[in-house]
DNA sequence: CTGTCAAGTCAACGACTGTTTACTTGGCCC
DNA sequence: GGGCCAAGTAAACAGTCGTTGACTTGACAG
């Protein structure tokens, strides 16, 4: 079926939802690249081959976009195993798969998160959808004693070493042994889902 | 034994080393609250009773006094057992103890290093530091196999939890009930550190 | 071919940033 | 008591930021 849109679709060069897409796919690219604040509105819009000011027209305002950027993230469905034992295994293969090949466009929930934290309003809607989309869920997923509390440690302990891989690069975690870390870090998940 | 600096010490108001002190104090507060980029040189020299252009007199540039804030901090010393078996409650305790009663100004190294991580500039220094004062300190201590890898994995955790505790505030953490988290806190700790 | 409305641009606003230069002021020494 | 140098201030510079209103341009309908 071709163009099921429009009968003869000319190819138009001006296409609102197109435009709209590609505002979103830059900023999208450049909040987990460079976070909320260093993000700017003009650098996002020259990626997406417009001006500044369509960003408004289209988002309201830069939150605005922040926001439409952050719906649809935050979910760990498709992470999660079918068996509790294989819990940390699953997570650390999850983990190295986006390590091989990364993510289509350069969007990454985690890292967008770990560089927006410093701007006071970004903060508020991150808490809000990763308590809602990640941390709640996963907690009902452990279930057991404690399991709010122990969803928190999961997430923490991921965010804690993305901070030190990927954002810090400490030296601790050299990119080249990537598998060593991960051996570590599989018993460790195990163990927080084990705790009930 | 009255002033030992002076004579007569008539409490002068224009003293050098006084007033550099006093822009140090500022800013390592403001650094840990605000991060690197948002604390501006203005507001921190206000707070210091003086004005901006006395940081780069005295600091040369904003990003001098930030390593000059940097400097001193990140030892942990003092929070490490001297028992092995001990290290995940002597941690949580360490923590639960800056908690009650909050750093004499307020500095935290820590959360210095979550709200700073957005600035490329401050990302290079806080590296550093991290892994020569920290984290490889902390792997002789640990000793065994993996012990960079598994320091890291400390750190990470400890980084992972103050993040979503103090910084983001998720849910998952409620202020009331820091025992829950550290009881969960400690074990887990205690494994990275037997792993061996 | 022309009218019309949306798509998109341009320029400017006001507020803020770190830094520098020229200036004023206060306190100690002789 | 008068010089003198350090301590400290004021003002401006050159950027960048998000946002806005008026403007131009493109594409489809009649």
């Amino acid at each position: 079926m071709p163009s099921s849109c429009s009968p003869r679709a000319p190819a138009r060069r001006r296409d609102a939802t197109v435009t709209r897409a590609g505002i979103l796919r830059a900023a999208r690219r450049q909040f987990t690249e460079l976070g909320y604040e260093r993000a700017g509105v003009r650098q996002i819009a020259a990626e997406a081959g417009v001006t500044a000011a369509l960003i408004n027209r289209y988002f309201g305002s830069k939150e605005g976009l922040f926001v439409e950027v952050l719906s649809g993230a935050f979910q760990l469905a498709g992470a999660l195993p079918s068996v509790r034992g294989e819990f940390g295994v699953a997570l650390v293969r999850y983990i190295t798969a986006h390590e091989r090949r990364p993510p289509e466009d350069g969007f990454d929930p985690l890292l967008l998160i770990l560089r927006s934290i410093s701007s006071p309003s970004a903060l508020e809607l991150l808490r809000d959808r990763l308590d809602r989309r990640t941390i709640h869920p996963l907690a009902r997923w452990l279930g057991g004693k404690d399991r709010t509390t122990r969803a928190g440690l999961v997430v923490a302990t991921l965010m804690g070493t993305a901070i030190l891989r990927k954002v810090l690069r400490s030296s601790a975690f050299p990119p080249g042994q990537v598998a060593r870390a991960m051996s570590c870090l599989a018993p460790l998940l195990q163990g927080i889902a084990d705790h009930r």
